[in-house]
DNA sequence: TTTTGTCAACGGGTTTTTCCGTAGGCAGGT
DNA sequence: ACCTGCCTACGGAAAAACCCGTTGACAAAA
């Protein structure tokens, strides 16, 4: 599962909205696209089978068919063997290093270092 | 800063190698690809200033100009706004609920974080 | 009814990515 | 000198990605 930049953005807004008309993912992109420029991106992801599309009033109204979840895992999966060399511990240095973590996500993380260390010990 | 498929390997290999000849970063793929493919594909690195070149015999040796760590953090921010909605959180999740994550790799990790949150407390 | 606005479909143009065949250079062996 | 083998450069085909204009449909407003 690999999206270029534009269908990611667009698989992006998809994600977060749960489900979007042309003109919705339209005004979520920094981008500012012809209309028809964005149909064309969903036309193309809708032909790889990640979104669908049900008529909703004149328009159409796009769901993603792939979840986040499973496009986040192949997407960390192809980043940490090609860039960090298969290391989670040296991708996650890099994750961690970013200035604008709060204590708090920190803390959490470490509940779920520390439930997996318990969970297989 | 955003490789696409193919080129991303070529990295990769040129930054698990330190530098290498055409016919090593071949050597290195998993796809058999004719030795001018590979060639391309540096060509078109090089054009874009993320590897550079030096004769080395009759042959060129490359060296990649970007390395791991710069282009892992632009593609770590990448994945982590666009898929997990700008959170570490979730992305972290995601990137311990590998199985074969190692004790020593989740310890290391946790020590990490408690560095970091007595460094800012 | 006419106009206006929004919509999807279609086609086309450009660029990027991917892949390779061919040609030509050059060194080493015969 | 000639051939063989490895190398790069060049060109180009094919596919993918990207962007948009035009068209025709349709409905609501004027």
């Amino acid at each position: 599962m690999y999206f270029p930049p534009r269908e990611l953005e667009v698989m992006s807004v998809l994600w977060r909205l749960g489900s979007a008309s042309v003109a919705e993912v339209r005004a979520e992109l920094k981008d500012q696209l012809a209309y028809t420029s964005v149909l064309s991106a969903l036309q193309t992801l809708e032909e790889k089978e990640c979104v669908r599309h049900e008529p909703e009033g004149r328009a159409y109204r796009y769901y993603p068919t792939v979840d986040a979840k499973h496009a986040g895992k192949s997407a960390v999966a192809r980043i940490k063997d090609a860039i960090f060399e298969g290391s989670a511990e040296r991708m996650f240095a890099q994750l961690v290093s970013d200035r604008h973590i709060t204590q708090e996500e920190l803390q959490r993380m470490q509940q779920l270092i520390a439930e997996r260390l318990e969970r297989e010990p």
